[in-house]
DNA sequence: AAACCGGGGTC
DNA sequence: GACCCAGGTTT
């Protein structure tokens, strides 16, 4: 029979996609590309990754760049910790590495934003090292593979399949082939629902695929569902109402060093324009009237829902303070389309912008 | 171990 | 709607 690593490998040198991180063995370039694929996917990243290495083709060029500039080129992608940690990683491959990306697993999985997969991953692509990989592709493939009936959350099992993916790959000859092969698989034929097992390379090795039990690999525990909250934002205009008020969220957490348009969480049994007038009393010192509903905005987050109640308002007293965010001030419309918004403040600005 | 952290594609 | 994606960090 032939083995697990040549029957994959020789699968992926006829079916494996041309994707542009794939042509190259840059180091930085890759890294760029790992970040962004994570938990995110290949179709999704493919024009960020382009803009964001013509802009910065260099780690000397990332870590000279403002925060403001990598996050809105970042803008839309989401886990925006992401963009933070690896615009902070340039500045420590600078300091620390003399601007070069680093070729060993620690100094690698030392850098923010860099786990134990993306090291594994950036190691054998950028260097060929051969070190495992363990995404989600992965862990449905070697799940499958194993027949594992535990849940792949749990860390046993994860450590199960990181010693999976360490026994296979010491058995291939081509590290980087083999990686690539393994994550392709997972996208490819071994998918989470309706896996094509009678077009899989390596069905013959697969324990799941012998017992029928593919569709009930990975198991996963339901996860809780999310609660729901109801937000009441306001586009702010000055006095000449020609500007708007903008501010920029806390450099941490949830949506960090992004823009947004103020407001907050309604508390029960409150109108919601009484919630944007006590919301921008507390964050602003400001007392204002609330006018007409602009839009609503529904959007769901990795843990929670929200619904924006957006309005038109103005000021009736007051000169806004800070109080969370860490710059603010009135814009004109037509400014706010160089800073970075996230998804659900996008489409306040769009019927900003498109309807008015 | 569990919570936190976005947005989009898919069924 | 539910599930999942080239996961990592924080608590």
């Amino acid at each position: 029979m032939t083995s697990f690593s040549d029957a994959l490998c020789a699968w992926y040198r006829v079916a494996g996609r041309d994707l542009p991180w794939r042509r190259t063995r840059e180091p930085y370039a890759l890294w760029v590309s790992e970040i962004m694929l994570q938990q995110t996917q290949v179709e999704a990243v493919i024009p960020y990754y382009a803009r964001f290495l013509e802009r910065f083709p260099t780690v000397a060029a990332l870590a000279a760049a403002d925060q403001g500039e990598v996050l809105k080129l970042w803008e839309g992608l989401g886990y925006y910790a992401r963009a933070r940690n690896l615009h902070r990683a340039a500045q420590q491959v600078m300091a620390e590495h003399g601007g070069r990306f680093p070729s060993t697993f620690d100094a690698v999985f030392a850098l923010p934003g860099i786990g134990r997969s993306t090291a594994g991953a950036l190691l054998t692509f950028a260097f060929d090292q051969p070190h495992p990989l363990l995404d989600g592709n992965v862990k449905r493939v070697l799940s499958r593979l194993e027949d594992l009936d535990a849940p792949v959350a749990r860390a046993s099992a994860e450590e199960r399949l990181w010693a999976r993916s360490t026994e296979l790959l010491a058995g291939a000859t081509d590290a980087w082939t083999f990686n690539q092969a393994l994550m392709e698989l997972g996208a490819r034929v071994c998918t989470p629902r309706a896996p094509d097992c009678p077009a899989c390379p390596v069905a013959t090795h697969c324990r799941a695929f012998a017992a029928g039990t593919q569709a009930m690999r990975p198991v996963k525990v339901k996860k809780a569902p999310v609660p729901h909250k109801d937000i009441g934002v306001a586009v702010l205009w000055n006095a000449a109402r020609d500007q708007v008020f903008v501010q920029r969220r806390p450099p941490d957490g949830l949506l960090g060093g992004l823009w947004e348009f103020p407001g907050g969480k309604r508390e029960p049994g409150e109108v919601m324009e009484d919630t944007v007038r006590r919301e921008l009393h507390e964050e602003l010192g400001l007392d204002i009237a609330v006018g007409a509903p602009v839009v609503r905005v529904k959007h769901t987050y990795s843990h929670f829902k929200v619904t924006l109640h957006v309005f038109h308002c103005h000021v009736l007293r007051g000169e806004p303070t800070l109080r969370a965010a860490t710059e603010g001030g009135f814009r004109p419309l037509s400014e706010l389309r160089k800073l970075a918004f996230p998804k659900a403040n996008l489409r306040i600005l769009d019927v900003l912008l498109s309807g008015s």
